[in-house]
DNA sequence: GCGGAGCGGAACGATCCGTTCCAGTGCTAT
DNA sequence: ATAGCACTGGAACGGATCGTTCCGCTCCGC
């Protein structure tokens, strides 16, 4: 089952083309499931040796930008289908359940920190603190959104989301879901007490675009 | 400022019961904020020597064995607190803000599977689960807690909260009480849908009393 | 056939970390 | 007073881990 990049080559360039893709999506679970682990990891799963893999990425450190930046375009891919949506509170909560079903948080949050990021990076990053403000901002408009909530709200709920992880991959997104469930009936709006404490502040949560000392 | 436990020591003896609680202490800060710290940092943060510390505990083991015994006892002590309030609602919201104001959940599930448990902490472990169990379905028999809400649930809303982490330990209290409102409000009774997909099963999330592999 | 792209995996060197060890310090008991 | 020792700080050690390099092999493409 040639995927559409395999297309139309044989051989040896059909297998490389192959493990093109293998060891990135073995990276994504490896790294998903651990941001430390060790790069052999990575290797194995998607078994593969350790050359197929440095050859196509000089450095660990490269690999993990590579998939990082990866998962921020995949959170703007969902930010962008969610401004598509004219519901305002309907686009919210599919963005949420978006980002959290691609499991795309923990990609680009926890792993910044551990390389030195790049410009272009940066940028997107900043790009997607626009878009999720600005879908904050039409479902505030809708009127179902409680008035105290924030965009950095939106950190903390996927923050909580991606806390639960379990081995199985397919009952983890269920679980999420549940907890992301529990979360949204707290951003609706209620005749009850607002959320408590101050909110998250710009930049408090979250921008972590620094390599680590 | 002599500690209660150093009272009426002096000189050496009363250096070494600070020790003993300046480790304590700083094993709980040093471990709550990454539970593969080394055991060097430990040591500096108490302000001590590493030899202070294998005087004490004859390994990393017994020292994350106590630590977790400890935050464990901790839990049991707020799920009795809040089985001590009448409204079946209030205990069980209080005893979740207790937990998590303590911070007490990471102490125990993320440190467990770091060590190998002793069959008492496995006793305290079980009745914590039967505690828990009481709690949830008095605040169902109260009537104001989701007919769908299950005790795996507290679990899940616990790990959501305990994944809010900043480098300020005030803030971070403020902003996981706002997480555990939003969730909240995700578990009281509304005319709305259920919470979605199968609800957590027991043992699935949390049973990690094994020494990891 | 042959050259070389691509591969698997062993080997290497750096780093980290748990634990041990030793020399110093000052309380305590005599 | 002082000998002894409980206690300490931190250097040293040995094993484990991990990123990266290197080497010998395979087998496609010309």
């Amino acid at each position: 089952m040639p995927s559409p990049t395999e297309a139309g080559l044989s051989g040896r360039r059909q297998q490389a083309a192959h493990n093109d893709e293998a060891i990135l999506t073995a990276a994504r679970e490896v790294f998903l499931k651990d941001p430390r682990s060790p790069i052999a990891d990575v290797a194995k799963r998607a078994g593969v040796g350790i050359s197929a893999l440095y050859r196509r990425y000089p450095s660990k450190d490269e690999l993990l930008r590579t998939l990082c930046h990866d998962g921020l375009r995949r959170y703007l891919a969902e930010a962008e289908a969610a401004l598509a949506e004219p519901d305002g509170w309907v686009a919210l909560t599919g963005f949420l359940a978006g980002v959290v079903d691609a499991d795309v948080h923990s990609l680009t949050v926890h792993l910044a920190g551990t390389f030195t990021p790049t410009p272009e990076l940066g940028a997107d990053a900043e790009r997607a603190g626009r878009l999720a403000d600005e879908i904050v901002e039409r479902a505030r408009a809708g009127g179902r959104l409680r008035a105290d909530v924030v965009v950095q709200d939106i950190g903390l709920v996927l923050e909580g989301c991606a806390a639960i992880r379990l081995p199985d991959e397919g009952r983890t997104a269920e679980l999420r879901r549940r907890v992301l469930a529990m979360m949204v009936a707290g951003l609706a709006r209620t005749d009850g007490p607002d959320l408590p404490g101050p909110p998250p502040a710009p930049g408090e949560f979250g921008g972590r675009w620094r390599k680590r000392a």
